[in-house]
RNA sequence: GCGGGCAUCGCCAAGCGGUUAAGGCCUCGGAUUGUGGUUCCGAUAUGCGUGGGUUCGAAUCCCACUGUCCGCCCCA
């Protein structure tokens, strides 16, 4: 047998309600906001993402899924998340011309080659939205709002916000060499993966979860250098002015010196929302800014802001909608009335289905039970007389009609 | 890439070396040739993830593989 590959799932329709009202709530809030939709290709050039999400994050270098095509010479990769796509696309479409800013949303499945566990798969969906265009903190609160917002609306209350900033690159290149002097003389003591990430990427050290390289930086005289306000007098103003945003609309939201988010792009504005329900894969929703990205992949220097939400992670988060019955049943012997009948319901507007393997009365009407809310019986009396027998099938009260 | 748990019908699940592999749900048929959601009866795994091995005998023990779940890493 034929089975799904490793860490892809079927969508079945038990769960499909739940997942069109994800997605309809997110397409109501976000279209209010006045967020177009776009659709971007699932696969995009290799390159796009080497650069665009980052040649040391570990989802370039070991979870994509890329293959030569073209007889070899042609590089493509199954999209391992969208912030990369789109602002190809903004680039590659004039959307600067556009009038500023301009604000996207998209959903669909990204692509990540890694073990799964609860909360991962290698195919998985993922809702975000990108602004681009306003360097204003109001950006930021908005975004952070919105995602809020998205959330609760799913019925995901009591969240709270981690925040952090990462500087511009001015400020972040000055923390990340006071950092590295700091750490330096335990650079012995640290974790392979952090002796590497000294050289890379210094500031993702910071996330660490090796109980060794956390108690190094829990040291007094390493700690005062990481909490220490590294960032530049801009950056600083811009943070402050994104929580007063954030205090007046009252979302809550914890300063978190450590969040330090694993794509290479963001600037400024980090943040993240978590859930405890979740397990090990706590991350509901993560994003930030990317003042640079746009600049990197070809286009115009543009600020710009988003976020990214697992969708499989909200799905196993929030209560399932259950499926509403039909509005009616028909029940007859007689098929060509009953599906003349089940055809004119429909064409009125309600949900209506009949039986078509000619099971005997009482088993129609056992099924109708179980799946409508009425059920239309036509036997010969009707048929003759020219009536409808209505059964409310949740009362059990029986009436004649004479029209549907 | 590295640890640990688990793998019996569409779903849940008993079985723990010995003749025909419980049970429940769902599905299908009947009791009941026009009144269901209550009840009763019947049907549905020659097979227990796959391949080897141990044994007179294996779903039950051993090995490998695969899958899945949980954790590490990382991320949504």
């Amino acid at each position: 047998m034929i089975k799904a590959q490793r860490g892809t799932k079927d969508i079945l329709p038990s769960d499909i309600l739940t997942w069109q009202e994800i997605e309809n709530k997110a397409r109501n809030l976000f279209q209010n906001a006045n967020y177009k939709e776009i659709r971007t290709p699932i696969f995009e050039s290799t390159d796009l993402f080497k650069r665009g999400v980052g040649d040391s994050t570990d989802i370039v270098n070991k979870e994509m899924y890329t293959f030569n095509v073209g007889g070899g010479d042609t590089s493509i990769t199954l999209r391992p998340e969208n912030t990369a796509g789109v602002v190809r696309s903004y680039i590659e479409h004039g959307m600067d011309k556009l009038p500023t800013p301009v604000k996207l949303w998209y959903f669909g499945p990204m692509f990540r080659y890694e073990r799964p566990q609860a909360g991962r798969q290698r195919q998985f969906h993922q809702i975000g939205l990108e602004l681009f265009g306003i360097p204003d903190a109001s950006a930021d609160a908005e975004v952070i709002i919105l995602a809020a917002e998205f959330l609760k609306a799913n019925g995901i209350g009591n969240l709270v916000v981690s925040l952090n900033s990462l500087g511009c690159p001015d400020c972040r290149n000055k923390y990340k060499e006071k950092i590295k002097a700091a750490i330096k003389p335990y650079l012995e003591n640290l974790c392979d993966d952090c002796k590497v990430r000294f050289e890379k990427n210094p500031l993702r050290m910071l996330d660490c979860k090796n109980e060794d390289c956390k108690k190094i930086f829990e040291k007094e005289e390493i700690k005062k250098v990481i909490n220490d306000d590294f960032i530049c007098e801009d950056c600083k103003n811009h943070f402050e002015e994104l929580k007063k945003y954030l205090d007046k609309v009252g979302i809550k939201y914890e300063i978190d010196k450590m969040l330090v988010r694993g794509l290479d792009y963001y600037t400024r504005t980090v943040f993240e929302i978590k859930s405890t329900a979740l397990g090990a894969q706590s991350a509901v929703l993560g994003g930030g800014r990317y003042d640079g990205l746009v600049e990197m992949l070809g286009g115009k220097p543009t600020p710009a802001v988003g976020f990214a939400l697992g969708a499989e992670r909200l799905f196993s988060l929030i209560e399932k909608k259950e499926e509403d019955k039909l509005d009616y049943f028909v029940v007859s012997k007689f098929q060509d009335v009953a599906i003349k009948t089940v055809f004119e319901l429909r064409q009125k507007g309600y949900s209506a289905d009949f039986d078509m393997l000619g099971r005997k009365f009482a088993k129609q009407l056992e099924r109708a039970g179980k799946v409508a809310k009425k059920a239309v019986i036509i036997g010969e009396d009707e048929l003759e007389k020219g009536f409808y027998t209505v059964k409310n099938l949740e009362s059990g009260v029986q009436e004649k009609v004479s029209s549907l």
